[in-house]
DNA sequence: ATATACCCGACTAAAATAGTCAAGTATTAC
DNA sequence: GTAATACTTGACTATTTTAGTCGGGTATAT
């Protein structure tokens, strides 16, 4: 079970940004720079990020990224999402009647990892930007 | 955030075994048909969970593998470890000073994927095999 | 003897990941 | 009005990981 970058850098960027004043617009540059990611990477996630109306863009200099709602509001399941990146314990379709192998029921284990499944969006589903701010030095 | 079929297929084939009685060896063979796994798959995992004493092996006509404790007795967080899937959710190496990034402190989120990791190991270590057989019909 | 079933290291095809690249467009500052 | 900044978009690619396979064993029961 591995977290991917995609996710990880999407989370740490809006938490950069959520450190801003909210209307300021934050740009990727500057992210890039503080936080050591990617600017063409970062490009790629905020593309997706704004199409899932977490943050929206201003464009033309001094522009940048600005989070569309409080950090407060914005959910890491939600941030998830956005970037495509799900939670995959089973080894079936989630929908199908059949089971993973190609079996017409569900394995033995598939309760189980069902279980998992859920635990763990419930994680995601209970964090938001904000609590990643609390008790933290500004350390950029 | 995905599981691996190395872990899922140790898990499915332990929990096949422990329905069989405690003494009586259950040869890969057999597992790879009623689970539908690669038996050559399965060889590869059993020879981790061998070494790992999770399984004995009793070899010749008539052998197989035997649980070596009773499914009680067998978290899955022994299981996974055995099989060499760790939970790696922070970017950076976690028993260093560094960062993820190659910077020399950790990261904005790092203390949110630590709290994941733990999370989610928890899973694991109150889950054992007998979890998975209450209230289960025998459908092999 | 022979069949069964474990043992072990090395190998490989395919998929996923972690980016990069090229060629834009919109806005602001001067 | 032109330069600079910064977002936009789709395609492309190297690397790594995954999910197995393969070949050639050894031990045991009948
Ligand atoms: S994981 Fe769903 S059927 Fe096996
Ligand atoms: S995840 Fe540990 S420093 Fe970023």
């Amino acid at each position: 079970m591995k977290l991917n970058t995609k996710s990880r850098y999407a989370v740490m960027a809006l938490a950069d940004m959520s450190k801003f004043p909210i209307n300021n617009p934050v740009s990727l540059r500057d992210i890039s720079l503080r936080q050591s990611i990617s600017l063409l990477y970062l490009e790629q996630i905020f593309l997706k990020l704004k199409k899932n109306e977490i943050v929206k863009s201003v464009r033309g200099t001094n522009g940048g990224y600005v989070l569309r709602r409080d950090p407060k509001n914005i959910k890491l399941s939600e941030i998830f999402q956005a970037v495509d990146q799900k939670v995959k314990t089973v080894g079936c379709k989630k929908d199908s009647k059949k089971g993973c192998n190609g079996k017409s029921v569900k394995c033995i284990t598939h309760e189980l990892w069902d279980e998992l499944d859920i635990y763990i969006n419930n994680f995601f589903e209970n964090k938001n930007l904000s609590d990643l701010l609390v008790n933290k030095e500004r350390n950029y």
